[in-house]
DNA sequence: CGCCGCATTGACGTTCGTCAAGTCTAGTGG
DNA sequence: CCACTAGACTTGACGAACGTCAATGCGGCG
């Protein structure tokens, strides 16, 4: 039922949306990359810059690091230097408690920043981990700071993606506490795919990079319950799912169970 | 058992903290409210400025706008203007999904600042609701990002404040997400007295703005849940309960319930 | 080819939600 | 001042949803 996964885009780990924005520099042999031709740039920089902001905007990015699968892009109790900008790959972020308990709190794909729960204290309080081989963006938030002092562009759109995290944290407050397992992993699935979607992917099908547990830890459920509750959709026909290729049959039939229409 | 309530300062609702700041301004006879002099100033405004920056710093608010008990300081949908600076008062913020469940996504108390969902959108994405009567201090965004181009304290101060709001919402996600009941409860007790005892209130006692029912909201519970759980704290000699009035007997005890200690 | 991590499935137990009855308290109005 | 009421809280009995434990299957990688 996946013979054709291969032809399709399907969220493929080596990922061949960025190399638009590689321009090699002879001079030097390096690759030069400038978020003023990067095709992420709608994702994570602000729009409606002039040329000569775009220039200046260039030089938030300091340098760029590559992290292996399963490796971490830092840790909890590490000194914050950076925002990030992930390139290529997909990460977990997670926090733990005293006592070794740890949730995933949340899940970063290509154009989304990473980093910013360490600007409070200067030192990260949660781990960013790579599930698969990762390129990111590093971006000292000294210098975020003063160009946006001069950017307003820029400023704005500081302020934009952290609120705009909280917002998305509001959310998976309201998923945690009030929605059953169903819901959850329905409210999952249409999260991941919509963001996959926006990238150029297919609305209807997608590689999941995490495990079961790690989709669990999110969801606040065990993997055995993500794993059954996987199973009840492919009975009903609304997903097919093989290990972590997952397609998505009736998009609608996810919208129901998240957001059940009520009748009375 | 709650006899000398009245003779300990226990969050009362008249909060008397405030009033040093209040400067009557002859010429006008107006109150005349300046951070520079408010005794919040070091739980909403950064530390160690010059007092030329002081003097600016006043300008970030507005104006000042009292709250009555029950009504919203601002609603899911409204256009974002603003944000708000606690000065007196109790504010609960929630969130609601389409098909009308909320969820209590924070509890808010003096010196703490609400409105950062709206920055995104330029919209409101949850309501804020005075669980008692209230005073805030209107912040204009567009005045506190013109002030914090020119003020790096401020800039950085209000960094780390949307920083603060995610980090804090990450352990919210790590309660709902891998805690059962009694931890949820006993965590919750013990973040509350905290914030209360760093503005001056009792560690061991406390007075409940809220009800059994937005407790339940905010930690994932049902309202009985809760208060089954306050019963067995008070049969376990952890804490004396009557009605909204808490003392905690023992503090040791919910943090071991917080943190089981592992012992194999 | 064999191993190991990941995933699935089943049986059973625990925790928490649901429903219902009853109590307490603060606030209201006579 | 007291009686009344509505909302908030407590408590019990029961059931559903999810967790736990254990056995088994599957696929990728050395």
């Amino acid at each position: 039922m996946f013979s054709n996964a291969k032809t399709v885009a399907v969220a493929p780990s080596t990922n061949t949306m960025n190399t638009a924005s590689n321009v090699i520099d002879m001079s030097t042999h390096t690759i030069k990359v400038a978020c003023s031709n990067c095709n992420l740039r709608e994702l994570c920089m602000p729009l409606g810059l002039s040329p000569a902001e775009l220039d200046r905007i260039d030089d938030v990015v300091a340098s760029r690091r590559k992290i292996k699968r399963g490796t971490t892009l830092f840790r909890n109790g590490e000194k914050f230097t950076s925002l990030y900008a992930i390139r290529t790959g997909f990460f977990k972020t997670c926090v733990a408690s005293e006592d070794g308990r740890d949730q995933v709190t949340g899940f970063q794909m290509a154009g989304e920043i990473v980093g910013l729960d360490g600007i409070v204290h200067e030192h990260h309080t949660c781990d960013a981990v790579a599930l698969e081989d990762a390129e990111v963006c590093v971006m000292p938030f000294e210098r975020i700071e003063e160009l946006s002092r001069e950017i307003n562009a820029l400023q704005r759109h500081v302020h934009k993606i952290m609120s705009r995290e909280i917002v998305r944290e509001h959310g998976v407050m309201l998923l945690l506490g009030s929605m059953r397992a169903e819901e959850r992993l329905a409210a999952f699935l249409l999260n991941l795919v919509q963001r996959l979607h926006a990238r150029g992917f297919s609305q209807h099908e997608l590689v999941l990079r995490m495990t079961r547990e790690e989709i669990g830890s999110y969801l606040g459920l065990k993997l055995e319950t993500v794993s059954r509750t996987f199973s009840k959709f492919v009975e009903d026909g609304i997903v097919e799912v093989k290990q972590r290729h997952v397609r998505i049959i009736n998009t609608d039939g996810l919208r129901e169970i998240v957001n059940p229409k009520v009748c009375d």
